[in-house]
RNA sequence: GCCCAGAUAGCUCAGUGGCAGAGCACUUCCUUGGUAAGGAAGGGGUCCCGGGUUCAAAUCCCGGUCUGGGCUCCA
């Protein structure tokens, strides 16, 4: 018998706490459907769920849940003790085929026969669990069911839908209240909710699924991140390039795109009677150009960098607002290299990508290396080898990582860099990708020193990953509020009474001229606090406000709408201060 | 793709077989004011699309589109 002791430092005490909480859960629910089959109900990364088949079809709604709660609540009270017992294999099927659970005779029969089985008992409901668990029901301090989901008995389609129902449970209410305010600070930041308030982005039902319009004031967003981009990789040796949004089907099977990648390609178009393809990759393009004329070796490593629009067939049910689309642009390059060049060139990539996601804000990264999947072309030693290289490339950086077994390209392994946003959530944005396979099947060659012609090795690699996405978790990042090198607006300048409107273009003309996006809201005849107002909740760093008295002194009245700081400043001072503050940062290699 | 839920004014939403509504936004007029909403009046609808049931459909039924939650956390 393990007797968990609960303290809040132990990280494995909370999913003790959490899968008990599933166990209740599970109880309540086989006392209000009577002859509901239960599946599986772990703990999970802040909460817990568990899956059920219930009688006669049944599908949960909100208000199931909410019986659902009070039922717990109502069996906790009872302080019915988690018991243990161990079953041999055959009593232990027996047990649950009397109670006509076929979840767990199917997970008993898939044991080793040499496994001993153990169940917890609570009150009336019984369960196969490893546990361990809490010692009663009644030691669950706090707890909250969220919401109900479908979900596919071992997240497989072909098997039946069960219902879920996630929930969580905390040490105590305060812990819970915290999580649960942790949940609406995640809302208020939605991407899409901000999207749609700051008129930064849109999508339209005429447009179709997964197409994302892109509004001027996110626009103005992305042309700064853009702009930051290709001065980045000007200065670090890429040449940039440019290519179409449709190519023949035949580069999609010199590719082996449309053998390996085909559930993902939109279908085929056809014109004069020849079949074209949408790009779902820019690399066959670039390897295009790579191919267009005789290589030497003294062009390499040749570093072709696009921001490439390409379209994916995602599955209708995976599309989430900027995260997953259906047509996004990466900010995507192809390095072609000799093969002796290929350690440095993915250390530099790495770091390069380390210092781009700096200078948004992101500081703390993980980073993942993934191997051979099972469906992957080339031959085994190469793989062997680009695995040695990426996780060489790993170490001399110094940079822990996880390792993704079978989580790599059909051509090659990579490495992928994942950001911590300010909710402490983290999203996938670099990647870096080793590939021997692209190069054999376009033939690719250079001329060495010898004479002789030799086979590039290519390396595919984002840093940001697609504008769409990284817009989205920059926006939950920053929660909209920019700083001030992205912020769309810069400055608004707003008047006290319209008298002063004269002076507060010439104020915002000034800005404009050195380089600063500075906005005079045409709302002639309303009062000063709504325009204050109306620039605070736009999220505008800064309100230089003028009335008479600024007017006389040649002066500006700046708020800081971040920090809500009132300071007087001269047009000077303000153009000089605002210009050096949205200067945008260096890259720290 | 699959399960569930939703779609009513630009936005947030109420209305649930019998006259299409509120707040904000927008337009006009009044107001010229000092750091998060000044006042009044007005305009605005294919109630997502198509079909069906009904004397009558935004409302009920069927199909589609789009959106949202979930679908490899594994006793």
């Amino acid at each position: 018998m393990v007797a968990a002791v609960l303290t809040d430092d132990d990280p494995q005490a909370l999913e003790t706490l959490r899968h008990s909480a599933a166990h209740l859960m599970a109880a309540a629910v086989v006392e209000l459907f009577p002859g509901a089959e239960y599946a599986i109900g772990p703990a999970i990364a802040d909460g817990f769920y568990y899956d059920f088949l219930l009688p006669d079809g049944h599908r949960l709604t909100p208000e199931d849940l909410v019986r659902v709660e009070e039922r717990m609540r109502t069996i906790a009270s009872r302080r019915p003790a988690f018991e243990r017992s161990e079953l041999g294999r055959e009593e232990a099927l027996a047990e649950f085929r009397r109670r006509h659970q076929r979840f767990k005779v199917e997970i008993i029969e898939q044991l080793p026969a040499t496994e001993v089985i153990s169940c917890y008992r609570t009150g009336d409901f019984f369960d196969l669990c490893r546990g361990p668990h809490v010692p009663d029901a009644g030691g669950i301090p706090a707890f909250r069911l969220l919401h109900p989901a479908g979900a596919y008995w071992r997240g497989d389609e072909r098997n039946p839908m069960l219902q879920r129902i996630y929930g969580t449970a905390w040490f105590s209410e305060p812990d819970l209240e915290a999580y649960l305010e942790r949940l609406r600070e995640a809302d208020r930041r939605d991407h899409r909710r901000l999207g749609r308030e700051l008129e930064l982005f849109s999508a339209e039902e005429a447009l179709g699924g997964g197409l994302i319009l892109w509004h001027p004031a996110g626009s103005v967003v992305r042309e700064v991140i853009e702009d930051h981009w290709r001065r980045a990789h000007r200065a670090h040796g890429y040449q940039l390039v440019f290519s179409p949004h449709i190519a023949k089907e035949e580069l999609w099977v010199e590719s082996h795109h449309l053998e390996f990648y085909a559930d993902d390609m939109w279908g085929p178009v056809e014109v004069e009677g020849t079949r074209y393809r949408l790009k779902p990759m820019n690399c066959p393009f670039h390897i295009l150009i790579y191919r267009a004329r005789t290589r030497s070796y003294r062009e390499l490593p040749l570093r072709l960098g696009e921001l490439g629009t390409v379209y994916r067939h995602e599955r209708s049910g995976v599309l989430h607002g900027l995260l997953r689309v259906r047509g996004f642009t990466q900010d995507d390059a192809h390095l072609f290299c000799t093969p002796d060049q290929v350690g440095e060139e993915v250390e530099r990539a790495v770091a390069f990508s380390q210092a781009m996601l700096r200078t948004f804000g992101f500081e703390d990264l993980e980073v993942a290396l993934s191997t051979r999947p099972a469906k992957a072309a080339g031959d085994l030693a190469l793989w062997e080898q680009a695995e040695a290289t990426l996780a060489e490339v790993l170490a001399r950086r110094k940079l822990p990582h996880r390792v993704d077994a079978g989580g790599g390209a059909f051509y090659g392994p990579k490495i992928d860099l994942f950001v911590r946003d300010a909710l402490g959530r983290t999203w996938q944005c670099a990647t870096i990708q080793l590939d021997y396979g692209q190069p054999a099947n376009f033939r690719l060659e250079y001329v060495g020193p010898d004479g002789a012609t030799h086979r590039p090795v290519m390396i595919h690699r984002t840093l940001l990953g697609s504008m769409e996405r990284f817009f989205g978790v920059l926006l939950e990042h920053y929660a909209g509020a920019f700083p001030l090198w992205l912020a769309p607006v810069q400055c608004q300048v707003i008047t006290v009474t319209d008298e002063q409107l004269p002076f507060a273009r010439e104020v915002a003309g000034r800005l404009a001229a050195a380089g600063l996006r500075a906005a005079v809201p045409d709302r002639p005849g309303e009062r000063m606090p709504a325009k204050i107002r109306d620039g605070q909740r736009a999220k505008v760093p800064y309100l230089g406000v003028i009335g008479p008295r600024e007017v006389a002194a040649g002066q500006v009245h700046l708020r800081d709408t971040r920090s809500g700081a009132q300071t007087p400043v001269t047009v000077d001072e303000l153009v000089a201060r605002l210009g050096s503050e949205a200067r945008p940062p260096e890259l720290a290699l």
